[in-house]
DNA sequence: TTAATATATGGACCAGCGGTCAAGTTTGTC
DNA sequence: GACAAACTTGACCGCTGGTCCATATATTAA
C-alpha cells in the first residue's frame, strides 16, 4: 500500500507532457484559424504527435474543445464563488447577474474562436442529439448561477428558461462574430438592459 | 416578344417536379431524423434523384434547408405585414413583439429538426465564417421585426443587438430540444417576461 | 539492474460527408 | 423532325472525426 490506494492511478509523465503538447498547440490554432479549418488532425500535427494520441487523451474532438474551455472558465468559476462583490456574492442578484455576464462576454471575445470550436464540434459530433446534450459541465455551471440569481429576484418567473434563453445568446452567430472581433460590450449593454428590466433596479 | 418579355426564364417541367420531390423528401426524412443524419445524399435517394441535381437545384446543403424554411416562413410573413393585430399592424409594440415571438416559437416547433438542421447547414459548411454570414432572408427579415418593436418601445436601447440576442435563443441547444419535443409555450413564456420587463406594458 | 507489466503512441484505415463535373438525356421551340 | 438549352447523373475528390493494434516507453517490484 503506497501512494495508489486513493489515487485512481497517476497519469504518466510522456502522457502528462503530451496532454499540455496539444491543448497548446490547439489553443494556437484557434487564435489563428476559424473553427471548422482547426482539424484534430491539424492539432496532432502541431502538438508533433499522432492523431490517435489526441483522440485517446480527450476521447473526441468534442471532449479536446471542453477541457480548453474548462481551463480557461477556472478563474470565472472561483471569482464567483469567493470573489469580492459584485461578481462574488454580497451584492444584490441584479448587479451579480450584471457583472457575470459582461465577465463571461469579455471572456468569450478573449476566447471567441474557442466558443465557436466548442460548438461546432457538438453540432458535428456523430451523437448530436445523443445523452451528452448539457453534459458540458462549464455551461451547466453557468446556468445553475445565471438561473439561481434570476430567481433570487423574481421568484415569480421560470428562472431555468430564462437562464437558457440568456446564454443562449454567446451562440448565436452575429453576435459570435462580434465577439472574435474583440468587442464584448455591445453584448454586456444588451444584457445589462435586458437584466435591468427583468429585475427591476436603479440606474435606467 | 412573347412571355419570355419579363420572365427570367421559366424552369423546365421535369426539374419543377424534381424540385418538389426533393423538397417533399427532405421534409419527410427531417420529421422522422435528426438532422444530422439527413445528408443530401440521402435525401437524393428518398426523392429518387441523383445527388448532383440537389446541388443543381439548391447550390448546397445549406440552400436546400434554407428552401424549405421560405417555404415554413411565407405565411407568417405575411400575417405580420397585413394580418390583424396584434401580429399585424395596430397593437402596441410590446403586444406585437409578444405575438410574434410566440409565433415564431410555435413555428420552430412545428419544424423543429428543420431549424436545426438549418443551424448544421450553416455551420458545416465550408465557408462558415464568410460573406453569407447572415445572408439568410428569413432571419433577417425577423431580426429587422423585432429590432423595429424594441425601437419603437424603447427608443434608448440598442434594438438591433437585443433583437439578435432575442432571436438568438432559438439555436440554443437545451431550447431547441424542448421545439423538437413540440413545447413551445415555455419559451413563447420566456419571451412575454422578457418583453414585459423590457417595454414595460401592464401585466407583470 | 533487470524483468514484468501497464500505459501510451502513431498512422494506416474506415465510413461518411459536402461538393464537382464531364458525359449523356430530356425538354421546349421553330 | 431537328436543334440548342436545360437538366440529370453517379463516379470522383478532398477532407472529416473516429478506430485499431502492433510497437515503444514509463513505471514498479524484485
Amino acid at each position: 500500500m503506497g501512494k495508489n490506494d486513493r489515487m485512481e492511478r497517476r497519469e504518466r509523465a510522456d502522457a502528462a507532457r503530451n496532454r499540455q503538447a496539444i491543448l497548446r498547440a490547439a489553443e494556437e490554432l484557434l487564435r489563428r484559424h476559424p473553427p471548422e479549418q482547426v482539424s484534430v488532425e491539424r492539432v496532432a500535427a502541431a502538438a508533433g504527435v499522432g492523431k490517435g494520441t489526441v483522440f485517446h487523451r480527450f476521447g473526441s474532438r468534442t471532449g479536446l474543445m471542453l477541457a480548453l474551455m474548462a481551463e480557461r472558465a477556472r478563474e470565472l468559476e472561483q471569482a464567483v464563488a469567493e470573489g469580492p462583490p459584485p461578481l462574488g456574492p454580497g451584492a444584490g442578484p441584479a448587479e451579480r447577474l450584471v457583472a457575470f455576464l459582461a465577465e463571461v462576454a469579455a471572456l468569450a471575445a478573449r476566447n471567441g474562436n474557442l466558443m465557436a470550436a466548442h460548438e461546432h464540434a457538438i453540432v458535428t459530433s456523430k451523437s448530436a442529439a445523443e445523452q451528452p446534450r448539457e453534459a458540458n459541465p462549464i455551461y451547466v455551471s453557468w446556468h445553475r448561477h445565471v438561473s439561481g440569481l434570476i430567481a433570487e429576484g423574481r421568484p415569480d418567473v421560470d428562472a431555468e428558461q430564462i437562464a437558457h434563453m440568456l446564454l443562449g445568446t454567446l451562440h448565436m452567430e452575429p453576435i459570435a462574430g462580434q465577439l472574435r472581433a474583440g468587442k464584448p460590450e455591445r453584448l454586456a449593454a444588451g444584457f445589462a438592459v435586458l437584466i435591468r428590466g427583468l429585475l427591476g433596479e436603479g440606474g435606467r
